[in-house]
DNA sequence: CGGATCGTCAACCATCCGGTTGAATATGCA
DNA sequence: TGCATATTCAACCGGATGGTTGACGATCCG
């Protein structure tokens, strides 16, 4: 049984959908449009979109001809939530679950507000 | 260029190899009782931990015959803060964020704390 | 010394992954 | 209708990944 976490992380392993994340956390895009800075072909892009949808890190709608995708950061926060436990080094314990819930879902309680994480030039690192 | 980013969520990607983490939040181990619930080879294991050693995501150090592991949060502090920056700004669908952490972290084992996010149950499913 | 335990190395195998190209499917528009 | 645009599908390729087994170096101990 493959868990979502293993759909997830195997997803932000690859540079290239990291920094289509950090490109749609600007704006929604169509998939010509998340394509254009990237060397590669339009399929493998297309392929990477499906890895990131199948992830649940993004949704995609289509409008007409054209295939919108937008930011679904819900298992993102999910994977950040696994994470949460470790480096604080005591079992996790619902009560800091929660806190880190209500904090992380408030609108303007974040932390700081990188603007994107590593940023859109990741894509030139990509493979 | 690979990234470090690359490096640590490939390795958490991996049941198997979060299963081993969660162990090693309870406490150091050395490699032969890491290996001990899984199912698999000890060569296998071995493989694992040099994954999450390369990922800086454990240490290991040598005491006499036995090899002792034990976590190093740091490279994992470092992908979750990279994380942090999404779903800042959107709205957040707190119900469907909800339904994929009770579906995700907490399969069945009830809803007191597990003792590691994801716990070692997942031991059974890797693979 | 010699046997038992700890762990890795090397070779091998099946499968997955990220990319390519070319054809196919939808949709918009003149 | 017919062509251009948007996106995916299908087949293929090379290389990485996760597992196996068997042999090996190291270390403890009787």
């Amino acid at each position: 049984m493959t868990d979502a976490l293993d759909i997830v992380f195997a997803a932000l392993a690859d540079p290239t959908r990291r920094a289509i994340l950090a490109m749609l956390l600007e704006d929604d895009m169509a998939v010509t449009d998340v394509a254009e800075p990237f060397e590669m072909s339009l399929a493998a892009i297309s392929k990477h979109l499906t890895i990131l949808t199948r992830a649940g890190l993004i949704a995609q709608e289509k409008r007409g001809r054209v295939k919108w995708c937008k930011l679904e950061p819900d298992a993102m926060k999910a994977a950040s939530v696994w994470m949460q436990g470790f480096g604080q080094f005591e079992p996790v314990n619902l009560e800091a679950f929660e806190r880190f819930l209500t904090v992380e879902l408030a609108p303007e309680d974040g932390p700081e507000a990188p603007d994107a994480p590593g940023g859109p030039d990741q894509a030139a690192s990509s493979s």
